[in-house]
DNA sequence: TCAAAGGTTTAGTTTTACCTAAACTTATTT
DNA sequence: AAATAAGTTTAGGTAAAACTAAACCTTTGA
C-alpha cells in the first residue's frame, strides 16, 4: 500500500487541488496532469484498485481517505522542499516549482522528518501556503485578498497565490514579497486596480489581476 | 540529448561503476542493476541508438564520451547529496545511500550548482569519496587500506568503502570514523587481522575484511 | 421528447522496461 | 577437433502510461 509510481501521486495530487474531498470530472483530471481524456480514464483505474480513489463511470472520481492522507503526504512534501529551496540554497520563489514537482515523489519518511525538522518544522511554506503537518493536519490558510480590505488600512502580505512565471517576476519587479506591509491608498471603482504605499513612501498602483492573488492581514 | 530515464541513468552508473571508460559484460551489467541479461541487453540497445554508449554483440559494453559526461554528474548528484544528508540532516552513513539512490535523478542543473556551493563545494563525500566536480574533473581518491602499513605507523581514516549496512553498522560499534587518527600496533601474520590503538589508548582487533575496507593516510 | 453536442469510456497502438524460455555464440575441456 | 558449459541475444509475453479514433452516455436545446 506504499509504493506508488509519480505518474500515480500526480493524480492524486491533482485530485486534490481540483477538488480535495469532492468528486472531480475526468476530463478535469486529465486536464490538470497534461494528459488526455482517455490516460486519465486508465490511471483512475489503477488508482482505484489500489484502493486509492472511488470511481463512478461517467460521473467521476473521488479520494479514498488512504487517497487523501497520501495527497496530503505529497504536498506536505513539496512545500517542505519548496521551502528549503528558497530558504537554504537562495532560489526565487518562482523557480523552485519545478524543481519541488520532482523532489515531492523522493520516497522515505524519515528524509522528510528529518527535513521538516531543520527547517524548523514550518507551517507555511515560501508563498505562505500551509504545509501539511507529519499528522495529517493542515495549518490555517492566512490572510485575505488586497480587495477585502478597506481604504486606509494598514496591511502586511502573508501570501501570495502561485500565479505562474509572469505574476512572480511583476511581483519582483515591484519588490513584493512576503512580510511587507503596506497602507492601502486607494481603489479605482472603474477597474477595481489598488494604489499601495510602502513605508518608505513610494507608491503605486497594481491591477485587479494581480491583487486578487496577493493576500494579506490588516495590522 | 539531455533528457533520460531514471533506468537509463541507472545503467549508465553501473557501467561506469563496473568498468569506468573500459568494456563491461551485459551479464556484470544485468547484474548490477538487479536486472536479467535480456533487460540489459534491450536497455544497452536503447542506450546506443541515444549516443550513450557503444555495444559489441557477444563481447560488451562501453561508455561513449557522452555516456561518461554522464555518469560522472549522476555520481556527482549522488555524493553530494550524500554530503548533504549527512552534514545537514544529519544522516548515519549507512542510512543515505538509497535515498541519494532517488535524489541522484532529479534534474536541475541550477540546483546541483547552489547544492554544492551550500556545501561548500566539497571534494569528498561523507565516505571520503570524491565528488567530480562541475568540469567533470575527479579529485583524487585519498588514502591506501590498512593492510598497506607498516606496524607502529601512525595514521589518519580518511574513506570507507561502501561495502553494505553491516559493514557500518560494525564501524559504528568500533567507533571508527573519518579524521579519526590511531597507531597500528600489529599485525597478525596468521590471518592478517589488524590491531589499531586510539589516542585514548583503548586498542581493539579489526578482521582482514574489516580492515581491507577501510582507508587513511600516515601521520 | 428527441437529437445534436459535449464529455467519457472502450478499442487498439506505441514505448519503456521488465520477465521467461529458447536459440545462438564463445570459451573450455577432454 | 568436438562436445559441453557458460554467457548473450532473440522471441514472445506483461504491465504502466501515454496516444488517436470510435463508440458510448448525459445533458441540453429546439
Amino acid at each position: 500500500m506504499n509504493n506508488h509510481t509519480e505518474s500515480e501521486e500526480n493524480y492524486i495530487k491533482a485530485l486534490y487541488y481540483l477538488g480535495g474531498e469532492a468528486t472531480v470530472a475526468s476530463g478535469a483530471l486529465a486536464n490538470r496532469v497534461g494528459a488526455k481524456g482517455p490516460s486519465a480514464t486508465q490511471a483512475v483505474r489503477r488508482l482505484a484498485s489500489k484502493g486509492l480513489v472511488e470511481v463512478i463511470p461517467y460521473k467521476g472520481v473521488k479520494l479514498t481517505l488512504d487517497g487523501l492522507t497520501l495527497a496530503k503526504h505529497i504536498l506536505r512534501k513539496h512545500r517542505l522542499w519548496e521551502t528549503f529551496l528558497v530558504e537554504k540554497l537562495g532560489f526565487g520563489w518562482e523557480e523552485v516549482h519545478s524543481i519541488a514537482e520532482q523532489l515531492e515523489h523522493i520516497q522515505s519518511r524519515e528524509l522528510v522528518e528529518k527535513l521538516a525538522e531543520y527547517l524548523d518544522s514550518p507551517a507555511h511554506d515560501p508563498h505562505g501556503d500551509p504545509i501539511p503537518q507529519a499528522d495529517g493536519k493542515i495549518p490555517p490558510a492566512v490572510g485575505k485578498p488586497l480587495q477585502q480590505f478597506p481604504q486606509g488600512s494598514s496591511l502586511k502580505v502573508v501570501r501570495v497565490e502561485d500565479a505562474g512565471t509572469d505574476f512572480f517576476t511583476q511581483l519582483d519587479l515591484l519588490k513584493i514579497s512576503l512580510g511587507k506591509e503596506y497602507t492601502l491608498k486607494s481603489v479605482s471603482s472603474f477597474d477595481f486596480s489598488i494604489q499601495l504605499q510602502a513605508e518608505e513612501g513610494e507608491s503605486f498602483w497594481l491591477s485587479h489581476s494581480m491583487s486578487s492573488n496577493i493576500y494579506a492581514i490588516s495590522l
